[in-house]
DNA sequence: CCTTGACTTGGAGTCGACTCCAGGTGATAC
DNA sequence: GTATCACCTGGAGTCGACTCCAAGTCAAGG
């Protein structure tokens, strides 16, 4: 699989395929004689697996140094739980943060949702329906 | 209420606070005739909703447009709610997409958890029980 | 054989969101 | 009255994470 296909497939660019590998966030990629890269199925799910921890906004440090010690081998295995579980923690608490601000903003479309009632109703006057605190 | 007040009560830097006020993130604070800024009660909630929506991930440039769109009064609700609503279902779909890498992470952990006992009870191999797909 | 097109590299540029800084002002403490 | 301190401004710098670019290589098609 040549980079544009692993590209297309996983929804990275090119540029971003090469630039997670040269950062070391993948390890190097097979290549044919040429030197073009060329993904086998490991390359591939590496990949994913990378994908869909930035989706989650594991940040690229973190995730250096997971794949690093992966690479070192067995004698890594605690330090490598040690970087997930923490970066475990971190994301549970983002989407915390996120829940919180995501029912006040059921909130406040609720409360809108209201002054558009009212306002199409032609009543008197929406202002104190939505408590405008900004 | 001066900057480092504020500041220090909702963990938000002064450079900060004056930042997201030159954008227009906030709308100008009142101030004392020497020109230092006098947050009052209602600075303080706009302050701390931004901080809310931020913390969560909003981007700055809708935050704006919000913010702007309540200094215009009324006839904005419904573009206000419109901006809302798309937030809302942008900030569920990162929440999903955190969700599935939370539960990566937390079967990986438990792999390597295992991988660990394993190790210490000094058993033959953990090779294959930690699936290394990176 | 030559053109085309996808690939390669190293390095520079961009973007969002701060963060820092120099130079200046005004109130209070000694 | 002068030193200190928190504040002010406009502008520059930083950081993480890409994204773009110029210049070069190679395989395949006409």
């Amino acid at each position: 699989m040549k980079i544009a296909e692993v590209s297309e497939r996983y929804g990275i660019s090119s540029d971003t395929l090469r630039y997670y590998e040269r950062i070391g966030l993948i390890p190097p990629v097979n290549r044919c004689k040429s030197g073009i890269r060329d993904y086998r199925d490991i390359d591939g799910r590496r990949v994913e697996f990378i994908k869909c921890m930035r989706s989650a906004g594991l940040p690229i440090e973190a995730l250096i140094e997971y794949v690093g010690l992966v690479q070192q081998g067995d004698q890594t295995i605690e330090a490598r739980k040690d970087i997930l579980i923490e970066q475990r923690e971190l994301l549970a608490a983002r989407m915390k943060e996120m829940q919180k601000t995501l029912d006040i903003l059921d909130h406040k479309i609720e409360v809108y949702e209201n002054a558009v009632l009212k306002k199409e109703k032609e009543m008197i006057q929406t202002e104190d329906q939505v408590p405008e605190i900004i």
